[in-house]
DNA sequence: GTCTATATCAAGATAGAC
DNA sequence: GTCTATCTTGATATAGAC
């Protein structure tokens, strides 16, 4: 759809695409500050969504905290498109956020530390905190790489060196 | 400096902060692209210069291997300081760069998984391939996590993974 | 080669009709 | 509430003088 995300994409295509006027994108949404916000939470909604399924999903620990690869690669495939994140994409664009982009960039910040860690913890204890951290730098990684790479093999290289990661901390523990 | 790099910087603060006039600027850049062509370039060429600095210090293959982190750190420090990544930086903030632009981002791309699988080649032979590629992931992690929190908070967790995995793949060699 | 001044164009936003 | 038409702004780029 829009691969540049909403923050690089002209209003004028959105409203194109959308097959509506500019005026009502400004009577619903306010701004584009306002759209971009309202897309995010959309985002960030469904992107908890499909992470929780992929949670209910797994058989064990391990592979509950690693549901984070699949839940990427079902939300790439069956929910929101996009050419990497959202929210990274939307930090990369501009350094000087509004309250509310940022408010929305730090919620999914939360979602993704707090909901790691609790994971992590569950599975190897007090050192969840550093297997967590490891665990979304490969989760990053695996975004970043999406950016230039294909998304499929993005996310597999991303999965594996989390399990590589997670493998490591469980032998230690 | 200019914290959301080329492609979102304005010409005007450009030439506004070097003290020169636009005109200048195209005389001898020709175009916008091609003063971030010049950039790029720029950045290509110190950070393959950190980053041999940061090999040539390193005393064991595991060091060696891992040597892109404390190149990562000298290169932010003393080099070009950046939000992030110029070349995941320019490839996020367009999806379609031109020629010129593209052919800079590839030749990072081919500098990071060249070096990086004879990195891991020379440590752990055959499955060299399958290391550089976690390595890679934890470098792109790294830089996506600069997006979003202190950069040598990024960097170390960076590293720390990426030491994980080396160990990993070390230990089962 | 560099400057001032300006043309050109694209993008965010709005006025006013329906 | 949505549309058409338009305003305004800000950004890339150039003309012409020095």
């Amino acid at each position: 759809m829009f691969v540049d995300g909403v923050v690089l994409t002209p209003v004028d295509d959105i409203v194109r695409h959308a097959g509506a006027a500019p005026a009502s994108l400004y009577a619903n949404f306010g701004s584009k500050d306002g759209l971009l916000t309202a897309a995010l939470e959309r985002r960030l909604e469904q992107w908890t969504q499909a992470w929780d399924e992929a949670l209910a999903a797994a058989t064990s620990p391990t592979e509950r905290l690693l549901a984070i690869f699949p839940a990427l690669q079902t939300y790439q495939r069956e929910r929101l498109r996009e050419r990497w994140c959202a929210f990274s994409g939307t930090a990369a664009s501009s350094s000087t956020p509004s309250d509310q982009v940022e408010a929305l960039l730090r919620a999914e910040d939360d979602l993704l530390r707090s909901r790691t860690i609790d994971l992590a913890t569950e599975l190897v204890g007090g050192r969840g905190p550093q297997l967590a951290e490891q665990v979304i730098v490969a989760y990053l990684g695996t975004l970043s790489g999406m950016l230039r790479r294909d998304h499929d093999l993005a996310i597999a290289a991303g999965e594996e060196t989390a399990r590589t990661v997670v493998e490591f901390f469980v032998a230690a523990h």
